[in-house]
DNA sequence: GTGCTCATTGTTAGCGTTGCCAATCGGCAC
DNA sequence: GTGCCGATTGGCAACGCTAACAATGAGCAC
């Protein structure tokens, strides 16, 4: 039961040596390979032989050597993630979400964050990755140059993309957000709002464009004046210079990209003396779960990341695995609080 | 130059095969054993040996099999990373941090993330990852029963813990919150606040004693009512709930124990008609990006995540290589912003 | 009894690398 | 010429495992 008590066991030159394969199988009076079989779960081994087998292994306390496994078999049951900054909720929670299922389904998890997303960093990370053998990777590189490279290296090492949809189901998640969006910006029309500035993210974002593009539909569809977007680069403190660069007066409604932005935002209304929402309403996207404490409670889009990894895990070993894989989507909602409200005019 | 053309090469039985040293051995004329001499960069390969080896190399795109190599070295350059829950602002910078450090020293990382810290959990999750075969790991734990997992797997594993300090490390860094913990309490006293009430994190982290013990010693030193404590979990609902739990009619200063929380106590303050920092001064911890921007901008003690990561880093590769290491301490330190003011009293 | 099948088990070769030791060779002191 | 040295290089045997095939033996129809 203890540890390594080796006092058994024919040749008992042990020297706390790591047991492999071999010393159970001469515990057990087999073969290397038969307790390979047990190891393995192969159903071809007679369930005497399995037990004693077992008892054995149990003995000597084995554990299979992995790195052997991989060198025979060419299969790691690694995956690898790319991913951008961890400061990033989103990025944060979906990484969380890949761990979660890929722990789930025995595969373990190599990470490589990168300081910057481009083109060359991503495409390195990747190689890197494969150079570890890992059985496939996950990008959450959400910008453009980035997924380019993904894509290049899909052909030769299995790669899937953070949204986590094959093919036609990037479109898929792109066109979710993009209704979430308007979406959000629907709300803020339907209370009053002659239309509504944006502060947007990063332009190479995938994210940052369909946020935008659906606020843009939202407008248009009602046909009302599309103000031309301020940019940040989702943080706190980009969110605040980029709103100062609005034309404040005439903002009542502001829908913004993230709620990290959207914190910013907050910032500097209040410092130009501005209510939320009594004068101006604010909409953020992601829903942190600070969100519902900021002053005021954020309304926000909630997204939740978490599945977005595991999805991604999911597609990806349907496609290690030559599984078609029903990937499902999760639709991003609206979460009203109270940063939104008619505008004042209308009270 | 192109991909893996081979039209040359003795037998060109070729079918897309990966390049093995053999291979390159082949096509240079050398032997497997000099191949492998040049790629680990062995001084004695005679000069035009090696280039011509090199020029074999990139000529079939040679790149070694870290399978192989770790199963014969049992090395390999990989550790492991076991992280609680990554929305938690610090764990995810730390884990960024550790990242960093860890490629630019030619290692690579794999990720366990937890969804609870339990002493059994960690030690799960630890022997998955020398299953693994990683050649050490780092546990961002910083609860109590997973920090007694890791030091009991350590023995056979080399594990450190997350603030990254060995030995007596591990009390400097927690002396270091400590004393910062302190400076914040010290600060709302130097501001003429009677006492400071707090708002602690969960019982068994230590982040949470020594913040906890930083404030209780700043009040007794001063000779002040060292008010009871409230709890939260770190989340901002908690701390929401947490603050709703203390006597707000005599509370001036509030230090929360972490800025997560510090948003929720901002919330419930609101909630109460308080405001921040007229009637209550409000100090967090960890100055998360978004600190500047909330309402009113949080003081808050600084940290540096990154670099503890990186710490870790440098003290587990150390232990690898039985070098010891000079880690540092890099101590917090307060920021003070607009959530701290004299007490309404004194006004 | 013979020949067949099926279930189980064992044997033999690798997987792609590195560690260890031996071999080769030019140079140099004697 | 002989012997020895240091610098290079090569050969061979692991590392711990699995794939493929071979071997064994029991059970059964004829």
């Amino acid at each position: 039961m203890s540890a390594d008590s080796d006092e058994r066991g024919a040749s008992a030159d042990a020297e706390a040596r790591v047991p492999v394969l071999a010393d159970v199988a001469q515990l057990a009076g087999v073969s290397q390979q038969t307790v390979s079989r047990v190891v393995r779960g192969s159903p071809s081994v007679a369930r005497r032989t399995r037990e004693r087998v077992e008892a054995a292994i149990a003995e000597v306390g084995y554990r299979p050597n992995v790195v052997a496994r991989t060198l025979v078999t060419k299969r790691s049951h690694r995956i690898g993630v790319v991913a951008a900054n961890a400061s990033l909720y989103g990025a944060a929670m979906t990484l969380q979400g890949i761990q979660e299922a890929a722990r789930a389904t025995g595969y373990s998890v190599s990470l490589v964050m990168l300081p910057e997303l481009t083109t060359v960093s991503v495409q390195e990370a990747l190689e890197e990755l494969r150079a570890q053998y890992v059985d496939g990777a996950i990008a959450v590189v959400p910008e453009d140059g980035a997924q380019d490279a993904v894509r290049a290296v899909d052909a030769a090492f299995p790669c899937v993309l953070a949204p986590g949809l094959d093919g036609a189901g990037v479109a898929d998640a792109y066109w979710a957000e993009v209704a979430a969006a308007r979406a959000a910006t629907d709300h803020l029309l339907d209370l009053g709002h002659r239309t509504v500035h944006h502060v947007a993210g990063p332009s190479d974002w995938a994210e940052s464009r369909a946020r935008a593009t659906g606020w843009r539909t939202a407008l248009v569809e009602r046909m009302r004046v599309v103000p031309r977007p301020v940019r940040g680069d989702w943080s706190a403190a980009s969110g605040h210079a980029a709103t100062l660069g609005l034309p404040l007066q005439e903002v009542t409604a502001l829908f913004v990209a993230n709620d990290a932005m959207a914190v910013g935002a907050l910032s500097a209304l209040a410092g130009k003396g501005m209510h939320v929402p009594d004068d101006v309403s604010v909409v953020g996207f992601d829903d942190v779960p600070e969100a519902a404490y900021y002053a005021p409670p954020l309304t926000t889009v909630h997204q939740d990341f978490a599945e977005i990894g595991r999805r991604c895990v999911r597609v990806l070993l349907g496609r290690l695995h030559d599984r078609v894989v029903e990937a499902g989507t999760s639709t991003p909602g609206l979460v009203v609080r109270a940063s939104t409200a008619a505008p004042p005019l209308l009270r």
